[in-house]
DNA sequence: AATCTTTTGTTACTCGGTTGCATTTTCGGG
DNA sequence: CCCGAAAATGCAACCGAGTAACAAAAGATT
């Protein structure tokens, strides 16, 4: 039973694909608030009504290819190798991720990617977005976490808000360094020393710092 | 120098009053995506476009309120007496604002506050408007960490993250127990353990739990 | 009272997003 | 191969948030 996709779902990808492409092309050339859906949509020659079939709102013709990434923290504790604590295996693969520059990291300076970045770290309604995205993979990790450690779930929350908070702050710090003119070269090692630092306060606590 | 406020001034409380006033009482009988800033505008006898001089989004008619509070934390941090911990005197204070139940602890029989709570947990744009109240409230607490204990940009930006992001968690705990139908009188005990607990946390760190 | 400045109302517009309905396109079975 | 159901599209009109331009009104100033 070969399920082939069949001609429909096809081409809905192809105009799906389409649609996200063009439109952050011409976000990235003109800006994300010049660039009407109404323009977006002419170019792809598709009508406005349905290229809202696609994508609920104009931020997830943005958005969505981080959105795939959702769950990622969840699936890496859910996934962590015997032997490794949860917050062991997210440092980790932290660091991966920012050896391999993923650009969810921030640090990666493909010419694309770094204007793709400026642009959502500066565009307020992408950030509002990005924001409720964040707020369900905060939710899969805290089950995750839940069955990793078997805490109660405010405890799986409150780690799970600090884990994804720390994430956001760790991927913007590095946008801001390539922002500032740093190199890629310049800013790796800054990088994986930040990362760092940041999860020794997760694991140790903010109270040899803050508390004496 | 009696510096009076003037008519002018004095009209222009006034209207800002009224207009969320009657925003509120509106959103809160008929909803808040079922009442349009032109039913506001109408209902204070006032041009929409003098209802936008007055608060830049409708979102603000509601949150203004709330804004007002900003810098709290980073006032608490600086105001905090001799002797006292920055994360010390947080906590004290997020105790105390709990036993006054201050609408923001989310702990609030009132019937109105109640719905006012209700509604901004459950309307997504107030939510992601309060998100970005809460950035502002992130740097001015990073700020004043920095004034109290020396520690590098980084280090506090880290902390005021996440203490803000944990005084969100538990508003928004607190304010499920009561939508549960809890009462407060049950519920307020239940709220000191869990902010005890999440301070415990943040002081500690995460690793006792999530690192063996 | 005359004037200057600030605030307001009116009208009209842009843009994101939705609705209803007719039309086209794909799929599936005979 | 054809025909009918189902799905996808287009069209046109609409709603609500927010803004721009400009004229009218009201408070402040001398």
């Amino acid at each position: 039973m070969s399920d082939e996709p069949g001609l429909r779902e096809r081409k809905k990808q192809r105009t799906r694909q389409a649609l996200s492409d063009t439109a952050v092309e011409l976000f990235l050339k003109r800006g994300f608030d010049q660039v009407s859906v109404a323009d977006v949509a002419a170019a792809v020659e598709v009508s406005k009504p349905t290229l809202f079939r696609y994508f609920p709102a104009k931020e997830d013709l943005v958005l969505h290819r981080i959105a795939d990434h959702q769950g990622e923290a969840a699936r890496v504790v859910s996934g962590r190798t015997a032997g490794q604590s949860p917050l062991g295996a997210l440092r980790a693969h932290f660091h991966e991720r920012l050896e391999a520059h993923d650009p969810i990291t921030g640090l990666n300076d493909n010419p694309t990617v770094r204007a793709f970045n400026d642009m959502v770290y500066t565009t307020p309604s992408l950030l509002a977005r990005l924001v409720r995205y964040s707020g369900r993979d905060e939710e899969l990790l805290a089950g995750a976490l839940v069955e990793a450690s078997g805490s109660d779930a405010l405890t799986a929350g409150l780690a799970a808000a600090q884990i994804i908070t720390v994430h956001q702050r760790l991927a913007r710090e590095n946008w801001r360094k390539l922002a500032d003119g740093r190199g890629v070269g310049e800013a790796l090692p800054e990088a994986h020393a930040d990362a760092d630092r940041a999860y020794d306060l997760l694991g140790a606590g903010l109270g040899a710092e803050f508390d004496r």
